[in-house]
DNA sequence: ATATAGTGTGTATTTTTTACACTAAGTAAT
DNA sequence: ATTACTTAGTGTAAAAAATACACACTATAT
């Protein structure tokens, strides 16, 4: 980093922090840097806003051109605009994150043309990352932490199908505590948004738990009032 | 707006929505426009990020410009970026809320060097906003709403000292219902972020109320806490 | 002294949250 | 077919929190 590198004037920028669950453990996914600054480092995912796109569309396809999806929930979160936070010059950038359901039909490989490489790491293993990003990425779960208390967006971690089991751990990896089944299950048929389908979980080698489906009609119903777990 | 106008290839700017509270009112700072575009129209307060300003330095001196105020609570809620939200160019601007007691000792002015005048405008009777400004200001309301449900908060409309009786105001104002005297007292008692004063409000010509103090020890261990309203 | 206007207080009821443990069902191995 | 194993699925009692509700007190103004 003693090197000589271009000047940036003001850019501004998006990073992304992916969260991803594969049924067991929350994941985000990372990129390895092939330039200076940080050459070598992890970092988040991240890009210049283009002149033509909204900051939603920009965030949407970052995301597009590491995992190849569309239509993931994605919400901006915070920007990060200290002045010397990059060294090149003076760079704000937007933090999005988004909730990604991994390993379902095909698995996840994320496409990178401008980084080395690029990965799912468990967020309990998490190597140090580039410029700002620890910073980012902290505020990135304590505000899913936040979310996922008041609106429904665990749904979004989960295959079409799941399992309440399957649900509720998701509720427990994101807030860190272990929840109790039977209150879970009465709290969060309580809300009215899950379908029970006639449908059971298939290769289990135990006795199979019935599926689920998110019921969007009711889901936009809720949404606004205040839920609470 | 039909007039030639000087093309802003990209730029970073903080828009911020000061809300005050005068004892009655909730109001907002608004400046009337003195150049193209919306000449004469009435905006919200903002300005450039300057290069060596951080974000939340520069939503400071965007406030300290406007009213000499300086130590106020600020926070950062929502970044606006549509393409098309400024006529003259790519304008992508990040919103801040205040939160300001007026009224107490000195009168407030606004001093504005940009703008023909500023105002504070109660918010139950707003005029018609320049840009996106309509938008900003209902997300910013939104926010706090939010917020003064999960955070102590609305202390920082008030003057230091207060009565339970305009503290509930406030809340009865953001919140835009009535609440229950002895229910909301037990409450805001029982979370224990208030010290009662042995003074008791003066020039009222009824009992005058006890006056309360807000505990900045005992809130700095509630807040991450959550708390509910 | 009287009228006025807001202060300050307690309890019973309902609702929500929590804690807690066993049987049922399906699979796999023998 | 029996058994062992693993997770699914269910109810109730106790505690805590939220709500609904009304009147006596006190300072001031006339």
């Amino acid at each position: 980093m003693e090197q000589i590198l271009p000047h940036l004037d003001s850019v501004f920028s998006i990073d992304c922090v992916l969260f991803g669950f594969d049924g067991k453990e929350l994941k985000i996914l990372l990129i390895e840097r092939n330039e200076e600054p940080f050459k070598d480092w992890w970092a988040l995912p991240g890009n210049i806003v283009g002149p033509d796109e909204s900051l939603d569309q920009s965030a949407s396809r970052i995301l597009y051109e590491l995992t190849g999806l569309r239509g993931i929930f994605m919400e901006q979160y915070y920007a990060f605009g200290d002045p010397h936070r990059h060294p090149q010059g003076r760079v704000i950038t937007l933090a999005y994150y988004a909730l990604i359901r991994l390993g379902g039909d095909k698995e996840l490989r994320p496409i990178s043309t401008y980084a080395k490489r690029a990965n799912w790491l468990p967020i309990t293993d998490l190597p140090k990352l580039a410029f700002d990003h620890q910073k980012i990425y902290d505020k990135g779960l304590e505000k899913i932490k936040r979310r996922i208390k008041h609106q429904p967006i665990a749904f979004e971690l989960l295959p079409e199908k799941f399992t309440l089991t399957q649900l509720q751990h998701v509720y427990e990896l994101v807030l860190e505590k272990k929840l109790d089944k039977r209150n879970f299950r009465k709290k969060i048929i309580g809300f009215g948004v899950l379908k029970e389908l006639d449908e059971k979980q298939k290769g289990v080698s135990y006795r199979a738990a019935t599926l689920y489906r998110f019921d969007k009609r009711k889901y936009a119903k809720l949404f606004g009032k205040e839920i609470s777990f």
